[in-house]
DNA sequence: AGGAAAAGTGAGAATGATTATCATTATTAG
DNA sequence: CTAATAATGATAATCATTCTCACTTTTCCT
């Protein structure tokens, strides 16, 4: 089990990551840029990326996959899952935990030949206000 | 339940479809130009990526993520699941169905107040050419 | 404290996937 | 057969991300 270790944030991270930690939806790179500006009107979109490419790397917050907006990064580092709305693209966090019995993912991981470390459920659908538009 | 009629396709169009469904990998836009090159030297890289685009929306092919080198596709319509390499970002199929209750779904759904259409399982490990490389 | 080495920074250029544009060519309809 | 329509492909434009590099800040050693 490789963990990496926590090193300590300097205070430009530590800007970065407190804008991650209070986001409630899943900002992308440049609209973290854009509210870590606010505090920190000094810093450059290339720190924001380098920033949150260690951040990920230590574990403090997680990459989460890429829309057409680009790379999506959650400060729920928990395990969780996601649903994805298929009209609008929202990526919004399911509250509760999709239970998958154990034996099933262990099964699935055997036959995909690998080493499982984690896993992550993802619903397709409607999301309320797509719906709502009955489309 | 929108479903999107299938079209006839031309031959441009079909031939793009038959090197997505050969490829057991997943394929980016750019290995499919390239596949697509040897039985049609003549088609540009903007008709694979509009066909590609008219063939996931009507059904025939799967948009399944994006990763660093863009946008994969899938030949397998049929719902199935992933597992990603955490170490080389390889997307493999599972080759087995992976249960989840569907008591455990409409639950999940209900909780993020989404209308469910489908859903996958991703499990995130390491790949056997990884895991050997022990990291 | 003093100063050299290391790490971090930010502005802008470079990269690379995807999309838009548009003149030209194929297809369809009447 | 001809007009309208759709598809095509070359090229330019867009946009997220990465790279480069000169400069600043921090760390570390004595």
């Amino acid at each position: 089990m490789e963990t990496i270790a926590k090193t300590k944030l300097n205070s430009n991270a530590q800007a970065v990551l407190n804008i991650v930690l209070a986001a409630h939806n899943h900002p992308t790179a440049l609209e973290i840029y854009e509210a870590v500006k606010s505090v920190r009107p000094h810093m450059g979109l290339a720190s924001v990326y380098r920033i949150l490419h260690n951040l990920a790397e230590q574990g403090y917050i997680r990459e989460i996959g890429r829309d057409e907006e680009g790379n999506r990064y959650d400060g729920n580092t928990a395990r969780h899952d996601h649903a994805v709305c298929t009209n609008c693209g929202a990526l919004l966090d399911i509250p509760v935990e999709v239970k998958v019995p154990a034996d099933a993912l262990e099964q699935a991981a055997r036959a995909a030949g690998i080493e499982l470390g984690s896993y992550e459920v993802r619903l397709y659908g409607l999301c309320p206000s797509c719906s709502m538009r009955t489309i």
